[in-house]
DNA sequence: GGGTACACGTGATGC
DNA sequence: TGCATCACGTGTACC
């Protein structure tokens, strides 16, 4: 039990210089060790104890919330992410001209029926009058534009759901109004 | 220096029972507090050393890091969360006729120059023949549209940046204008 | 061998 | 008083 006489005096005494260094060292040693842990202490905001166990047990509480709070945060900017390519996929559809030079240097003008409706989609280079040009075009094939969203800028894009009008029905075929749209907007006969 | 005999039995010989008691308990502390740090060691993925001072050290750096990470994704899903609202904005100042009804029972027309642009804003109730119309009075007028983002489901909402042609610079006032794409529209000659 | 880090038992202190 | 925690000096193992 620690209590010991003289024969330990022999076993030792060749280290008689050295406690003290040892000592010194050791106390460095719990300076450093208590230093560390007056920063955790000051870092993690719930300490219920000034304990240096439960600092330690704190410390570990608060690390794992600070993870799920990750996990949570990276969730939610995947789901914004999500909806932003939403979002930009709709503008992309919405107005795809701003690419239109590489991708269709003729244009591109697309008609096609679904039930009663007839859905055309324009997409080509601006000019002055093409609109007023091709919503009267449409009128004149007798196509009431219903629902449409229409931008020019450095482009004309039109997409549109029409309804055809009077006696007419099914008087006139896609391929009939594609290539009057591809006329009306000043292309040639032929288009893609 | 720790070496004593018997004397020193007389000095604590009061408080004999009690040092088992003490040294159980403290052995238990300190494997309590061991326990912690073999938790802290196997929570922190960067272990430099397995030193007691390292972990903690460690530990801290962890903790910062995982701080910063937090800040990050926080400021980028306040990005990201502008972002959208820049987006939603967009679309809502394309199409604000969605919430017409409420807003503007009798339409909204809003009319202004900016240097040489005629800058045109309307937002009122859908009919047949109405976007032909409003197209065909602004040629009338001598304007002639350069950008525009037109859009018609529920209600009709155009947005347009017009130049005046021909030789009637200045010939008519943006009132003018205004009255006219609202006679257009269907309604009386007097607007809001 | 000099240096470092840890475990241990012990005395002191606070509740 | 009893119980828990801490600081301390020391012994010892590892490079």
């Amino acid at each position: 039990m620690g209590v010991v006489c003289g024969e330990r005096k022999n076993r030792v005494k060749k280290v008689e210089g050295q406690p003290s260094k040892n000592l010194m060292a050791e106390r460095r040693r719990r300076k450093r060790l208590n230093d560390r842990l007056s920063m955790l202490r000051s870092i993690v905001p719930k300490i219920s104890k000034m304990d240096r166990t439960s600092i330690l047990g704190d410390t570990i509480d608060y690390m794992k919330e600070l993870l799920e709070r990750i996990n949570k945060l990276k969730e939610d900017e995947l789901d914004v992410g999500t909806n932003q390519m939403n979002l930009v996929g709709m503008l992309k559809e919405l107005k795809p001209n701003e690419v239109l030079g590489e991708k269709f240097p003729q244009g591109m003008f697309d008609v096609e029926r679904r039930n009663i409706d007839t859905r055309i989609e324009i997409c080509c280079a601006a000019k002055p009058g093409l609109l007023l040009t091709t919503v009267n075009t449409l009128e004149a094939l007798g196509l009431e534009i219903q629902q449409c969203v229409i931008s020019c800028f450095n482009d004309f894009s039109m997409q549109a759901s029409c309804s055809e009008v009077g006696e007419q029905q099914t008087g006139i075929s896609c391929e009939d109004i594609k290539q009057a749209l591809f006329r009306n907007a000043g292309y040639g006969g032929r288009c893609l």
